[in-house]
RNA sequence: CAAGCGGGCUGGACAGCCGCGCGGGGAGGACGAAAGGACUCCCUGUGAGGAAAGUCCGGGCUCCACAGGGCAAGGAUAACGGGUAACACCCGCCGGGGGCGACCCUAGGAAAAGUGCAACAGAAAUAGACUACCGGCCUUCGGGCCGGAAAAGGUGGAAAGGUGAGGUAAGAGCUCACCCGAUGGCUGGGAACAGCCCAUCGCUGUAAACUCUAUCCGGAGCAACGCCGUGGAGGGACAUACAGGCCGGCCCGGCCGUCCCGGGGAGGCGGCUUGAGCGCGUCGGCAACGGCGCGUCGAGAUAGAUGGCUGUCUUAGAUGACAGAACCCGGCUUACAGGCCCGCUUGCAAU
RNA sequence: GCUAGUGUGGCUCAGGGGUAGAGCAGCUCACUCGUAAUGAGCAGGCCGUGGGUUCGAUUCCCACCACUAGCU
């Protein structure tokens, strides 16, 4: 990912739980804050109820997908969380990228000229 | 054809575009005297499993302890022969159990070394007598007392070998015939074991209760372990000021240098993938497996790389069966939609 | 990744081969004008699941499942 890197720390997913702004779907929910830097950070949270490994890995590299593909449309210098929730695993994939789209306009991220 | 048994293989394939980890090659390149080289781009190779899982066994490897051996404690295994680096695994075979059969299951040493336990029921649970049987005596004819015997009844998971005959007052392996089991002998077999017109005997079960016998086992685990290591704290050496900076309105006062050392938090590098490897052929062996020859290199991530979209094909269905390497092997166990192949059994029909 | 431990009434726990128990909670009755407390009584359990050993398993053995804790 060009302008992104990932975002490790326990503390840094806290932080952002706590002073983040969110926004919620039956798929995913999306917490996210703006830092200054020049680049973003993004982080997701794949947890132990989605299911077994490979189940989290899958949803996991979706969302890494659907960032990768839209990314020239956000805004960068923020840190972004993305935790997924239990329907992410059985939901079409142009199903997903409409709910992770609506949410990302949600939280002002989407650059003016999406707009439709 | 139907029903079934055993074994093996597979676990979607191909193409295009965008994207990711690692290896190789090339180009540019901040910085640097150079060696080198952060970073960027291009080409190319490669990229999860049969169980990668559970972490239940056995090893390799590393460190610690002992550095020779024995005993004890604790743990594991348990017919026999073989395979293996080793195993609780595998193969063969024996015994036992199930199935008409193909075949399946089996922790399968010792209870006559000793100790413990066996509730309830039952007269009695490892030893003796409730009912009933027989004999003698007594009798108020209901039965009572003494003795014999251990076959019948009932209880129980288990009641002292089983069936028949003889025998007797009634009975009893008391005697006989056959059967069953144990021990010894003989024969066969490499052995477990099997057989016998041989001899002796008739002993409850439980060791996944303690125990005994035989064999094996030191402990921890790659987050092991080794190396580098900005800063901060400690020690040593050098320098020492009347200068400068900071705290402070000012004076007074306090703090602030460079180099080296060892331990080492964060972080980084190694360990990290060529190995009891895989494929083919051949030879030995019933087999597990082993010998030889030829060929071949098939992930090494470090918050964790395989995804998204489209099309074609197989398919009833591929938005999915179960499921993601984390130091590496050999097994076991558990989960699993389908599909394919081989061998065999029983029944029916036809020849 | 590794290492331990625990599953028993609604809840917290005993029981370690022989019919499954305690406290709290629940229901009924008594006491009270009524409630609480107190007293008497009652019901509630495939002992996490599946096999095995045994005459008999909550207990012993094996394999699974779920949960908890520790190391890092």
């Amino acid at each position: 990912m060009e302008h992104t890197v990932s975002l490790k720390q326990n503390h840094e997913f806290r932080r952002l739980y706590q002073k983040g702004k969110s926004a919620v779907s039956p798929y995913f929910a999306i917490y996210c804050r703006r830092t200054g830097r020049p680049q973003s950070r993004l982080g997701i949270t794949t947890g132990v109820k989605l299911g077994n490994a490979v189940k989290r890995n899958r949803v996991r590299r979706r969302i890494r997908e659907l960032y990768r593909t839209n990314e020239h449309r956000f805004f960068s210098g923020y840190d972004i969380v993305v935790v997924a929730r239990t329907r992410a695993i059985f939901g079409r994939y142009s199903e997903l990228e409409r709910s992770f789209l609506r949410l990302m306009k949600k939280l002002d991220l989407l650059k003016s000229e999406e707009k439709e």
